[in-house]
DNA sequence: ATGGGTGCAAAGGATTTGCAACATT
DNA sequence: AATGTTGCAAATCCTTTGCACCCAT
């Protein structure tokens, strides 16, 4: 299956009616997981969309978001970066390179959807580990011992 | 011990030089589990220092989350928020009120000090559910059966 | 022709920065 | 005097909003 077949049949399943502009960033989601912000994935596209505008992006990574067809990620105080991959998985974030990396390894607490906690209606889970990734902790030990 | 001398004596802990502006900043996180906001925080200490600034606020509330004196929450994608309880319990964000609920029934991933997963160091956990509240919840269903 | 989707420009809001004034040792 | 702290104003950056246009049904 081509990816833009994957990500057309990704948008029919989350019932999102799959337009150019949703295609190309649900197929940019899927090929990129490097957790890319709304700045990224304009940045991304604009080679091949040129008329896409960064509000289309905001909404549509909304849209993916609440449909589940993509996870919101706000482990990174200062922007919002998003995930095509909604199986539940730990998010590590790096405080000096601020990436946000997959800790597949990780046990992740498995998502019952609409949970009811006291009446809290649980549909969504997050689990953020934070600190200091290999490479800048590298960087960090390299830097001291001049 | 007097509210006074419980945040003196954590910011002591913390290694936290105690000004006059950071005792009663954590002072009002000490006696507001209410995960308050850099603003909520402001508008709370106006009265009692009017001549208080949101800058300082803001630093004050990096400095203390850096130093492990809070935990900076950054479950609303809108702001950020704090907590003035240390010890690892699980957040509840309702998507409908915006408020940030303690689950201290569910249980926390505890935080190994500077674990070290394939050389990233993770130092700060953060466990995350989102959904609809009870309040919420319930509203939702007396206003449909109209 | 109708409703949803897109994109521009402007507005809004949260947070940071630069810098001067201030307090405390 | 030196150092760290505070607070104002401005700047910055991210995100949303209002609205007009456009496309597909």
């Amino acid at each position: 299956m081509t990816s833009e077949n994957k990500a057309y049949n990704k948008l029919i399943e989350a019932g999102v009616h799959p337009s150019a502009q949703r295609l190309a960033i649900m197929e940019f989601l899927m090929e990129n997981h490097t957790h890319p912000t709304v700045e990224d994935v304009y940045k991304g596209l604009c080679p091949k969309i040129p008329t896409l505008s960064r509000t289309t992006v905001y909404n549509t990574l909304r849209l993916f978001s609440e449909h589940q067809a993509a996870q919101m990620i706000t482990i990174d105080e200062h922007r919002v970066c998003y995930d095509g991959c909604v199986e539940p998985h730990v998010h590590f974030y790096c405080k000096k390179c601020k990436r946000v990396i997959d800790m597949p390894e990780e046990e992740a607490p498995k998502l019952v959807q609409n949970r009811n906690i006291h009446g809290n209606i649980v549909d969504e889970i997050q689990l953020y580990y934070k600190g200091i990734c290999t490479e800048c902790a590298q960087k960090e030990i390299t830097e001291h011992s001049n």
